[in-house]
DNA sequence: CCGGATTGGATTACTTTGTAAACCTACAGG
DNA sequence: CCTGTAGGTTTACAAAGTAATCCAATCCGG
């Protein structure tokens, strides 16, 4: 037996590698899953171990966070102001469904990291360039992010309740004598079951309504 | 010494009562402040009694997001959709500020309880009375309910974060030295300092916006 | 090359929180 | 009256965060 006893995942340990571990734990079995102890054990330590490396459990959510909000593209300076928010639009909600657990995460930690801030700066420089004043870069920045966010939001709670808690889905249509009380609703599940309702399509239908209804607020 | 000890606040005790305190306790401390002991002990009971009147936490959580949901303004069914769009849009923002950790809440836990049905339901309607087709009303509602939800989401996050944490509240302008590196970010919270710019402000525009392209949309 | 200091990890133990289980007691009704 | 049950209490335990301490290897100046 050579001394290397276990070679990939005896790997030192830092705080990287920790909250990788923990995004990725988080993406597999939920948030509830994330304990210090459980977090430890994928890592092949102790739980204690991990507090070698970060003060504690709020700091690895913060960097958890951190990085998630990192991997949003963020448009370049020079682009045409309504497809960098296209693309930004797209880019942040498809990262954040992936990781739909940020959003639990997102109560005071993001606002105040590095990767937050570029993003907000990229993105009101971008519509200043465009030709939006400072108020209204300011209104439709928040309309935009309003939207993209609470959009993610209504997905994760419609879709198929991912690894978090696998009791109830949502959209089951909770038997027919319930729903006969509200036969809007029920309309309305059955639309959601045909193949024209999909959330791409109510993402890109809400964003380019914004979209074209801010284009024709700044030419105001 | 009367026999009666504590006159009021040794009534019996019951589900309704329980939700209530919750409610209460939430609103002043925040949802890190409710636990069972301290809801106990805030009616003047063992934690262990209220097992004798809910299930368990899950079941008051729930209860608690039901009378909330509940006490959002329901639009008349004779409205006018863009009129009846517009209160439920800022009853619901209301409603939702007020209590601002039920978004922390709103999971899995809503959909389910017949004041959101009820909810959905009369919105729904609304917009179909309104000339909305089906699937056009699907976009609308999900476009609506999006904003809304991201608005408040976002004032949650932005405002002197409530009694939850104490610590650090966002807009504080982290030094002067370190936004230096984000011009756009750094003009955005000045501008956010003037009278000019409130949260009423800003939701007022999107909400406009939002129901002036959805008119247009719908009279394509 | 050596002895202490430092670093990274393991052990133990304490606290908080949800909740199961058993217990108690007053009151209702046969 | 006796009994059972509804409503409340006590005790106890498990999971989770983390403080304190300990331990081994490695590093570093003399």
């Amino acid at each position: 037996m050579t001394p290397k006893k276990k070679p990939a995942s005896r790997t030192p340990l830092s705080k990287a590698r920790v909250l990788h571990a923990a995004i990725d734990l988080a993406d597999r079995e939920g948030l509830g899953a994330l304990t210090m102890r459980r977090l430890g054990a994928e890592l092949g330590f102790e739980a204690m171990s991990l507090y070698k490396h970060v003060a504690n459990k709020e700091e690895i959510l913060e960097g958890m966070v951190e990085l998630i909000v990192g991997q949003i593209a963020i448009p370049h300076t020079g682009a045409d102001w309504k497809e960098a928010m296209r693309r930004r639009a797209h880019s942040a909600r498809e990262v954040l469904s992936q990781h739909s657990w940020v959003i639990g995460l997102l109560e005071a930690r993001a606002l105040g990291g590095p990767a937050a801030m570029r993003y907000l700066n990229a993105i009101l420089g971008n519509l200043m360039a465009g030709g939006f004043p400072i108020e209204q870069a300011a209104h439709a920045f928040n309309l935009l992010d309003c939207y993209v966010y609470g959009h993610v939001i209504q997905e994760t709670l419609l879709a198929p309740s991912a690894p978090e808690n696998p009791t109830e889905s949502a959209p089951s249509s909770p038997d027919h004598t319930t729903m006969s009380e509200y036969p809007h609703l029920l309309a309305m599940y059955e639309h959601a079951q045909t193949f024209e309702y999909t959330f791409d399509g109510e993402f890109d239908f809400g964003l380019e309504l914004i979209l074209d209804g801010l284009e024709r607020y700044r030419s105001t």
